[in-house]
DNA sequence: CTTGACCTTCCAGTCACTGTAAGGTTTACA
DNA sequence: TGTAAACCTTACAGTGACTGGAAGGTCAAG
């Protein structure tokens, strides 16, 4: 199969696919006469397992630690699992600090009227020394 | 002032401050005899209130915008509480994706037993054809 | 007089792609 | 048979918001 059907099937794009292969994050495709890359259903279950790697949230170095490990019959279900927490735990630690400042920009919003007058406390803190 | 100092007033890094002067974000600063750029309260203000823009999630051309209406004494406040209200629903949806995914690996790891096996939901899940 | 802490410019690298250009190949159809 | 659309290829530039580093000028202290 083509770039592009391997596209649809794992949920990349072929751009995408080209690079991932740049990057040596999957072996190079084998390639036909005409030099078009080819793909079978084993390498468009690699690029699936890393879109939906990046899906939810590893970076590609985390992926391709993933997709390693799912290659290797001998691997330890550990190694897995301590991926998973520590992207847990950071994405926890992300969200706390976006939630913070979602909190702090309906505040400000609060405090500012809105209007056409150029009263407005969004500026005030902003340009504050300390906040 | 020095570029340190005027950093060390904003919370901005040396470099920060240049790469802002560069993509014309704060006006040129002017220079001393010696070419070093020099500060005064006025444009450390400026550029704590882009370093605090920042801070609370605004991009570099949004916080300019927020710049832009501070310095002008005619503006209209409903202009800056369009733009937090608009950040702040861009904010919530990106809270809601990442707290999604959070779910997804915690729900992930909890079905991985996480010993020295192979076996492993997480594997299992990112190769799956449908999530 | 030298050392170290500043400052300057310029260029490269980050991350994970995406866009674009310039070309070759294949397929469908008239 | 011609041709147009829809593929494919490589290569290079651009994104955002910096950060790091090189190579060199300046300044203050001892």
């Amino acid at each position: 199969m083509n770039i592009s059907e391997a596209a649809k099937g794992s949920g990349l794009s072929a751009k995408t696919i080209r690079y991932y292969e740049e990057i040596a994050l999957i072996a190079p495709a084998s390639r036909g006469g005409n030099g078009y890359r080819q793909y079978d259903q084993k390498a468009v279950k690699e690029l699936r397992f890393l879109a939906h790697a990046r899906e939810v949230g590893f970076d590609l170095d985390e992926s391709k630690q993933l997709l390693d490990l799912s290659r290797n019959p001998e691997r330890q279900s550990g190694h897995a699992r301590d991926l998973v927490m520590e992207k847990s735990r950071k994405l926890q630690a992300r969200i706390a600090q976006l939630v913070a400042m979602q909190k702090q920009l309906l505040e400000m919003a609060s405090r500012c009227r809105g209007d056409e007058g150029p009263e407005c406390a969004i500026l005030e803190d902003l340009a504050a020394v300390e906040r």
